[in-house]
RNA sequence: CGGGGUAUAGUGUAACGGUUAGCACGAGUCCUUUGGGAGGAUUUAGUCCCAGUUCGAAUCUGGGUACCCCGACCA
């Protein structure tokens, strides 16, 4: 990509409604634009991050055996209120009605869509376990959004549901899920802390919170050093002593990244969504459903990988892979250039090419910004050498490459 | 929803109730420049909305709207 041609206008400034770091560097650095509270534009660079974290997780869904489908956005108002939730989920579902004043909700999650989809299909306890996941948008009608696209009104979702013959075969699932994740949020170049939660309106006995210890999170977890014990403090409440070792826990202030519930029979015996088991005894169907909202993981990422000039980028989520600049418009530099370029292209790498004719300083300031590992400078200097000069954005040391012999990883 | 705050050009900001609303960045044109947001010349664009007080309102008052922060909820 020619960053002449990038549909990208980088800024000095922040908005000055912003108060986290990540809100304020993606919009410096042009990623996303607030439209109005709590709901976020995507631009050119912050949709290619976004679709590269969608890529990763998809890739670890579909390695679970997972399937994906695509759910609507806009829900039967009947299937709420099979489940009451229609009147009862928190933050409550948008309403809206169509031309004939009929009721219809925009889905904040997809318990009864999809429940209501298996349990027309599944008949017997050879048709479990099975799973299904869609990538899909989701609207909740939050008291108030908060954080940039930390916490926003209509985001990007991951949700997984999976659906077994009893609790067993759900928990060894269940486990699998966890170590997925964790493959997901390494891949995206996040450590994450996995607790236990409490379930909130999503319901069931048992759920897991991924957590990343960042300052503008706004949960609290306890971790015990000694035992590894790690909690929300909404699921325990303010205690000092680790209820397993009885040690000392420690509080820190997290995101949640992700969640992932035990639902039990919960919906499958509201929705008498039942099989016949191998004794000819209609059960009901026991679910999991596992959630990761992919904006709130793209702001956590600049949360913990930034400094004063810029975005870092994890490799697998940057929107390129190299940022090559020209310094000093003479034709040699321009010639050289273009075929690093294109060479770097033909082996796959996705290159940003700054040909703008800017001065040395806005483009190493906008480089920075943008947040790419690699980048890779071309000028009058280097070419003395026969070489370009290579740093990478997480590092303060920069080297001379052999044009000839130039490999980047 | 309760509490608090803010609203001036594309962005960030300044202006005791008093001339033509100032500055910086950005953007446009021209010239010079090229290793950490370059210099000069020139142009561009603004008081959230509706009322009121006043000789006079960006400024004061009332109402509205929007946004932000704290609380509750969440991926």
């Amino acid at each position: 990509m020619l960053q002449s041609q990038l549909f990208a206008k980088t800024k000095k400034t922040a908005p000055k409604d912003a108060q986290v770091i990540s809100y304020k560097l993606l919009a410096r650095a042009d990623f996303i634009e607030q439209s109005f509270s709590g709901v976020y534009r995507f631009l050119p660079l912050g949709f290619k991050v976004l679709k590269k974290i969608e890529d990763i997780i998809r890739e670890e869904m579909v390695a679970l055996g997972a399937q994906e489908v695509y759910l609507p956005a806009l829900q039967n108002k009947n299937l709420w209120l099979e489940t009451n939730r229609w009147k009862t989920i928190d933050p409550p579902l948008f309403k809206l009605e169509d031309r004939h004043q009929k009721e219809i909700g925009l889905g904040s999650t997809h318990e009864e869509e999809i429940t209501d989809i298996i349990r027309h299909r599944i008949k017997s306890y050879q048709d479990l376990p099975f799973f299904l996941f869609q990538i899909q948008n989701k609207f909740r009608n939050e008291m108030r959004p908060t954080g940039g696209i930390l916490r926003t009104r209509e985001f990007l979702m991951k949700d997984l549901y999976s659906f077994h013959a009893d609790e067993n075969d759900l928990v060894k699932f269940y486990e699998k899920v966890k170590k997925a994740y964790f493959k997901i949020f390494q891949r995206c170049g996040l450590s994450v802390i996995c607790v236990e939660a409490s379930s909130g309106t999503i319901g069931g006995e048992l759920s897991h919170e991924f957590m990343v210890l960042s300052l503008c999170g706004e949960d609290e977890i306890l971790t015990c050093k000694k035992c590894g014990f790690a909690a929300n403090v909404e699921k325990t409440g303010e205690i000092k002593n680790c209820p397993k070792c009885k040690s000392k826990l420690e509080k820190k202030s997290c995101i949640e990244v992700g969640h992932i519930f035990n639902l039990g029979t919960k919906y499958s015996q509201v929705m008498k969504a039942v099989y016949i088991g191998q004794k000819g005894k209609s059960q009901p169907i026991v679910m999991g459903c596992y959630g990761i909202g992919l904006p709130r993981l793209m702001a956590a990422v600049v949360e913990i990988s930034h400094d004063k000039a810029g975005i870092i980028w994890p490799k697998e989520i940057s929107p390129f892979d190299v940022h090559l600049i020209k310094i000093e418009d003479t034709p040699k530099v321009k010639r050289v250039a273009e075929k690093i370029y294109k060479d770097l292209q033909k082996t796959g790498k996705e290159v940003l090419y700054d040909d703008r004719d800017r001065s040395p300083g806005e483009k190493f300031a906008d480089c920075d910004l943008i947040g790419i590992p690699q980048r890779l400078v071309v000028s009058e200097r280097t070419l003395e050498k026969e070489c370009v000069e290579v740093k990478k954005r997480n590092e303060i040391k920069t080297k001379l490459l052999k044009i000839k012999s130039l490999k980047i990883d």
